[in-house]
RNA sequence: GCUGACGUAGCUCAAUUGGCAGAGCAGCUGAUUUGUAAUCAGCAGGUUGUGAGUUCGAUUCUCACCGUCAGCUCCA
């Protein structure tokens, strides 16, 4: 008999075969109802399988977050079970569920066009409609392989199985997949999906196989969430950076140098601004330098990039020796280590951080590039550390509340990941040890909760990577915090310890921002592109209501100027309308008409992004001093416009 | 890099089966003097991404190149 416990404590004992579906009924009718799959010691199955194992048993509903991938599994079932009745020629290739959905490949002579996508998912809602079964089975290879005859990327998974593994199938009505499950009770379960897009994707990620056709899908249980969902893809197309980056001229790419943003006079104000703002962060605790773009090969050897990093460095062709033996620096950590070891160091000047903003090229591919999110030339905010083993736990601590409080100015929260050890690292167990231990009090020390992403650190050292969530909850991957114990050898990196030996510091590479490009997309979509005031490339937009107040709106432009305001008068002979228009669409922050009334009293009618009709009449004094107090506090928007 | 789609005025987009390349906005000129999201009129704007080819004739068909976009990791 198998025992099995449930999550109260109560236990079944039941013979091994009986289906998980008689094991939940004892639980309850209601449950049973609801029951969309159960985990059997962490293992996923649905309510038909035959139980094999006993131990910690719970039953999935709706609201476990498991069961909507199983969903999302079905539908990708069903997907193909609709594609193969409107294409039976159609090779079935893998269909799972992912993050936001699921997907199926197709091996097909011609690519889907959007009409077959039309066709197949009309033809879904009838295979729901249909409600048919998905009945598991279990066979034999030969069985297996008899079935699949039709079906050639079925029978290379079938030859790839391992001998002692169950083969199983599931069949929902028409359609048979090879398939380990777990699956809903019947194809009616699926109730809310969408086809998103088709796209090619290699047979197995390896691009010397065949070309199968996806179709990327989504599927939630509630109409609310899909619809939300699909809000969400309609909203992040509207803040789409790249759109922005074109209607509020902040940059725009060129074919005369792909991946390489051109930033307008509006986009390299927030560029500078940023800096600034780092610089100003950085200006106690840090050590700005500045070090070449161009280096010999020589560098890049002592480093190990020339092996291992060559295919994405610019290279530059030498006239005399005629080879390509320098390149464009991709990253900054080599050339900080040489100005660390140009001099002798005392213990006592450590931690030592350098911090500098040089110009990187990376020569990603062409097919890699996307906006401002993937470039080929860039600047970080990067820092090296300098520091003794002993300093680790209060130097991170340190560098994290330094890089929270960078997003906190951005209403942007992070998500910390600790990565340990990989497989393939240098540096003894004793040596990592240590490291994640520093790493993880300091983590602890925050209370900050964090994820533990096991074997994913750099072969150098383990990292603190910093997830952080724009406002359509989406995260991007800014921070990072890598101690390494690699480089100080290579470099031979050493300081004078107090007995006046001479020791190897270890390095910590931190980076806030990831790149300023990268961020400023990131920003540029998390405010749609209304900026606080003190990043918006135009603060205040003055307007005379009639030309006879030009003078007079002339003159309070250049107090709001004098202030330290970016302040712009439009006097064009256009009506007012039209010109407010533009300055919302162009998300000025404020407009500051100036009308007969006005003039006369000294004051100025104050228009606020996003707030209509509703203004505020003030003198011009006061509201000069508002806007450089927003500026100087770095004030976010009083509400950053969510989606929606 | 690979697969597919796409590339027309500064921007967003049109252009039957191959037959003189158009519109709105932006720009310029003039009129209008405006009270909170588009005043009116006129003008100008192009070797249709680049280069070959087929054709009497190519934005349209073919090929190559450049670029953009979606993917190429999430395993029956």
């Amino acid at each position: 008999m198998l025992v099995l416990t449930l999550p109260d404590g109560s236990t079944r004992e039941v013979a091994p075969g009986t289906p998980a579906r008689d094991v939940v009924a004892t639980i309850g009718e209601r449950l049973l109802r609801a029951a969309i799959a159960v985990s059997v010691n962490g293992e996923t199955l649905d309510l038909g399988t035959p139980l094999r194992t006993g131990g910690s048993f719970r039953v999935f509903t709706e609201r476990d977050a498991e069961s909507l991938a199983v969903l999302r599994h079905s539908g990708a079932h069903i997907l193909a079970t609709a594609v193969r009745r409107l294409r039976p020629d159609a090779r079935i290739g893998f269909g799972p569920a992912i993050d936001d959905g699921f997907y199926y490949d197709f091996g097909v002579d011609k690519p889907f066009t959007p009409e077959d996508v039309e066709a197949f998912e009309a033809e879904m809602k009838k295979v729901i409609a249909e409600k048919y079964p998905f009945v598991r089975e279990e066979i034999d290879r030969a069985e297996a392989n008899k079935r699949f005859v039709d079906d050639p990327l079925k029978l290379e998974r079938i030859a790839d199985l391992g001998a002692d593994e169950v083969i199983s199938t599931y069949t929902d009505g028409p359609f048979i997949d090879l398939c380990r499950g777990p699956h809903v009770p019947d194809t009616s379960y699926l109730k809310h999906f969408k086809l998103l897009h088709t796209a090619g994707a290699y047979w197995r990620g390896d691009e010397k196989r065949p070309m199968l056709q996806r179709i990327y899908a989504t599927a939630f249980w509630k109409k609310e969430d899909l619809d939300g969902y699909l809000f969400r893809i309609e909203e992040a197309k509207r803040r789409d950076h790249r759109v922005l980056g074109k209607t509020l001229d902040l940059f725009l790419f060129s074919q005369v140098s792909p991946g390489s943003a051109f930033w307008t006079e509006r986009g390299t104000i927030i560029y500078n601004e940023l800096t600034e703002f780092v610089r100003e962060r950085q200006r106690e605790h840090f050590l700005e330098i500045k070090t070449p773009l161009l280096y010999n090969k020589s560098l890049w050897e002592t480093s190990g990039h020339w092996g291992k990093y060559r295919e994405n460095m610019f290279l530059i062709h030498n006239k005399e020796t005629e080879e390509l033996d320098s390149s464009l620096k991709p990253m900054n950590c080599p050339s900080h280590y040489v100005l660390y070891s140009a001099k002798k160091h005392s213990y006592r000047e450590l931690p030592k951080r350098f911090v500098t903003f040089d110009v990187l090229h990376r020569n990603e591919l062409t097919g890699a590039l996307s906006g401002l999110t993937r470039v080929r030339q860039f600047q970080q905010d990067d820092c090296h550390v300098f520091l003794m083993e002993s300093q680790i736990a209060p130097e991170v601590q340190f560098l994290m509340d330094f890089i929270l409080g960078y997003y906190e100015t951005f209403g942007l929260t992070a998500k910390l990941k600790f990565a340990t050890r990989p497989e393939v690292r240098v540096g003894d167990d004793a040596m990592w040890d240590r490291a994640e231990q520093a790493l993880e009090a300091a983590l602890k020390s925050t209370g900050k909760a964090y994820e533990l992403k096991a074997g994913d650190g750099a072969f150098y050292g383990p990292k603190i990577d910093f997830d952080v969530e724009d406002s359509l909850g989406r995260a991007w991957q800014l921070g990072t915090i890598q101690l390494d114990y690699a480089a100080p050898e290579r470099f031979d990196l050493q300081y004078t310890s107090e007995d006046n030996t001479a020791h190897r510091p270890v390095v910590i590479h931190r980076a806030v921002s990831g790149s300023f490009e990268r961020f400023i997309a990131i920003l540029i979509e998390h405010f749609a592109g209304a900026f606080p005031v003190w990043l918006s490339p135009e603060q205040v937009r003055v307007l005379p209501i009639a030309d006879d107040l030009a003078p007079v709106a002339e003159e309070i432009t250049k107090k709001m100027k004098a202030a330290g305001i970016r302040a712009h008068l439009d006097a064009r002979s256009d009506t007012l309308n039209y010109r407010i228009r533009e300055g919302e669409m162009m998300k000025v922050p404020y407009m500051a008409v100036v009308g007969k009334r006005e003039a006369e009293a000294g004051t100025i009618a104050v228009r606020e992004r996003g707030q209509g009709k509703k203004q505020e009449i003030v003198s011009v004094d006061a509201f000069i001093a508002r806007v450089v107090d927003e500026v100087r506090t770095r004030a976010l928007p009083l509400k950053v416009e969510a989606a929606g």
